[in-house]
RNA sequence: GUCCCCGUAGCUCAGCUGGAUAGAGCACCAGAUUCCUAAUCUGGGGGUCGUGGGUUCAAAUCCCGCCGGGGACACCA
């Protein structure tokens, strides 16, 4: 149970009963009223702002309010003490018992701690990645991979029924240039030309995509096809086949390198497929009913007029009817659907498949797509769906403290799978959690995988390999105690008295109010700082064994003690091992 | 020209959707290792929250105007 939102029901049981005594108005709104841990654990352990908001409804000055209220929640269950203190906050002292209580719970529930039910099994679509499937992914990739996976654990954590999302853009021209760059490689391979005059088309840009990745992809088309495509010059004639082998080819990468970083989607949905099902047909032809298409000509963009602008006449959806800037067309020029056309399909799609909540992971530059998508959605669903766009800050990669541009093998961008090859996928995933999306983030091969305190990754899993430390030697001291989780929650709690280790059962009972806050919010971030947090404490409490020899876990005197100390330990291990469960890390079990 | 994001300590960043004296790490200074991992910990100095208005009991947080940095701006995807 969260302890907070207990509390927030007491505090709202406390007002209903004064409003039904008359010494309140009836009819107060209480949603604004909150239970939250205080700014300075010396104010006391639950804080309330019930009398500053009530105030102005209840037609009484803010510490009028306190005191009447204060002296009500004296009387509650477990409170020990409740004063008013500056504008009008009351602060609450609880029983130590509370804490104890929700240490125990975090024994019994393990790593399922902090679950909660805010998302009520409502379903939500969470699509991350989507990279094209014309090479491997880069770094901006990994980071929308990350965020994407991360949000929707912690989403699933909240209590919604997730759907893990990836977009395949398989229907556009750019996968016909890379079929066209196959089809180079392929003659390549088969020695009908030479690598030089691969380059001399690139630079001619006769092809647009130049990278060694298309040689096992053209020698994989060779072991399939043998030399059949050399002989047919006619693009209609390849341009299908090719394209249809390079996406599988590079969906096939796409994949090993996602698993590779520990991404699962659930779903892809197919940009061909929608196409080809006529869906993009349907999708207009809803938004022409409710007469939101019209034919027109767009007016040139402000202050960047392109050289070759010409007014054309194209059929464009009235998204200005719902807070873009502009008409976005549907039509290219010579009649064929945009990419928007198409994506608005795949949005109806979402939503015929049961989704009104939907989340997009994005790279930041389609921050200027973000609007017309959302008024597409809410043409399509009179404003009942939700989009919420997380736009991915550029990554740049350093080695201390020097710029890493290139790859080894995909030319001019830092790949996935270089990040993953160098540090690890655990340490790549949490540190691109260590940000709020929107923040730019750096990120050096050194400092990442530094054993330092200024390197959170190694922080947060030197507190949990130290709880794991303290076991190795438990066992060996007390070779008859049960000290499985089932057996440790029977420890005698009431042993855990100093300031320090209530405090740190006090940061283990604010977990399960961050995984919600994170969660309504899409910041797993959140996630990481807590976890820093949460270590730093621990870390501090080992330290202070050092100084007073009787604060040591261990007592090899004392079972009932060190029992209860294990508990504890055993605590903080299990909520890090849950927010790195989020995550997508593994803990560890030891420093080497 | 328009739109989006960012601006908090010397540096890198938090700040729980409006709350109390704005917090961490690094760097700097001073300390703690016969003892569960000192790869850690304890203490100290350091901030007109870019700037000017507004909203209210209360603004780093919400609204408006500026300044600075980044990104995107007809038919590409």
């Amino acid at each position: 149970m969260n302890i907070f939102a207990t509390f927030k029901t007491r505090i709202d049981a406390v007002i209903g009963q004064l409003v039904a005594e008359g010494a309140l108005p009836a009819g107060l709104d209480l949603s604004k009223v909150a239970a939250e841990p205080p700014r300075e654990a010396a104010h006391g352990d639950v804080s309330t702002n019930a009398a500053m908001v009530l105030a102005k409804p209840a037609g009484k000055p803010p510490r009028d309010l306190a005191t009447l209220l204060v002296e009500r929640l004296k009387q509650v269950t477990d409170v020990t003490d409740a004063s008013v203190a500056g504008p009008g906050f009351i602060n609450l002292k609880i029983a130590d018992n509370i804490w104890r209580d929700g240490l125990h719970d975090v024994l019994v529930q393990g790593t399922a701690y902090g679950d909660a039910d805010v998302g009520k099994g409502e379903p939500i679509n969470v699509e991350y990645v989507s990279a094209n499937p014309t090479g491997p992914m880069h770094v901006g990739h990994a980071r929308g991979a990350v965020v994407g996976d991360a949000l929707a654990r912690l989403l699933s954590k909240a209590g919604f029924a997730v759907t893990k999302e990836y977009y395949i853009n398989d229907a556009g021209g750019q996968v016909d240039n890379v079929a066209a760059a196959l089809r180079m490689r392929y003659l390549q391979v088969l020695g009908k030309i030479t690598a030089d005059d691969v380059k001399g088309a690139l630079e001619r840009k006769e092809i647009q995509y130049g990278g060694e990745y298309l040689i096992p992809a053209a020698e994989a088309l060779v072991a399939r096809d043998g030399d059949k495509w050399a002989a047919i010059e006619d693009p209609a004639q390849w341009v299908p086949a090719l394209r249809d082998f390079t996406v599988a080819f590079m969906m096939k990468i796409v994949k090993e390198d996602l698993a590779a970083l520990g991404v699962q989607h659930d779903v892809f949905t197919s940009e061909k497929a929608l196409v080809t099902a006529g869906k993009v047909n349907d999708a207009l032809k809803f938004l022409a009913d409710a007469g939101l298409t019209y034919t027109g000509v767009l007016e040139p963009p402000k202050g960047k007029t392109p050289d070759d602008w010409e007014p054309r006449p194209q059929l464009l959806f009235k998204a200005t009817q719902f807070g873009d800037e502009v008409d976005r067309p549907l039509a290219k020029s010579d009649g064929s659907w945009t990419y928007f056309a198409a994506d608005i399909a795949y949005h109806k799609d979402k939503v015929d498949r049961g989704f009104t909540n939907l989340v997009n992971i994005w790279g930041a530059d389609h921050g200027g797509y973000v609007k017309r998508v959302k008024a597409a959605l809410s043409a399509l669903t009179a404003g009942k769906g939700q989009l919420d766009v997380l736009l991915a800050q550029m990554v740049r990669i350093f080695n201390n403290g020097e710029p890493v541009k290139m790859s080894k093998r995909a030319g001019n961008f830092v790949t996935m799978r270089d990040l993953i090859d160098e540090v690890g996928k655990d340490v790549v995933r949490f540190i691109m959690l260590t940000r709020k999306n929107d923040a730019p983030l750096d990120f050096d091969y050194a400092k990442v995988t530094e054993k330092s305190r200024e390197n959170p990754v190694f922080y947060v899993q030197y507190a949990h390999a130290r709880g794991r430390s303290v076991f190795r030697h438990a066992a060996e001291m007390f070779p008859t105690a049960d000290l499985s989780d089932a057996g440790l929650a029977k420890a005698d709690f009431t042993r855990l008295t100093d300031p320090d280790e209530i405090g740190v059962m006090r940061g283990l009972a604010n977990w399960p109010r961050t995984v919600e806050g994170a969660a309504l919010a899409h910041e797993p971030h959140r996630l990481a700082f807590y976890m820093y947090d949460l270590a730093s404490q621990f870390h501090a409490l080992w330290n202070k064994g050092n100084d007073a020899a009787e604060l040591r876990f261990l007592q090899a005197g004392d079972q009932a003690v060190s029992t209860a100390r294990l508990a504890l330990v055993r605590g903080v291990g299990l909520v890090i091992a849950s927010g790195l469960k989020v995550f997508g890390v593994d803990p560890v079990e030891e420093m080497r």
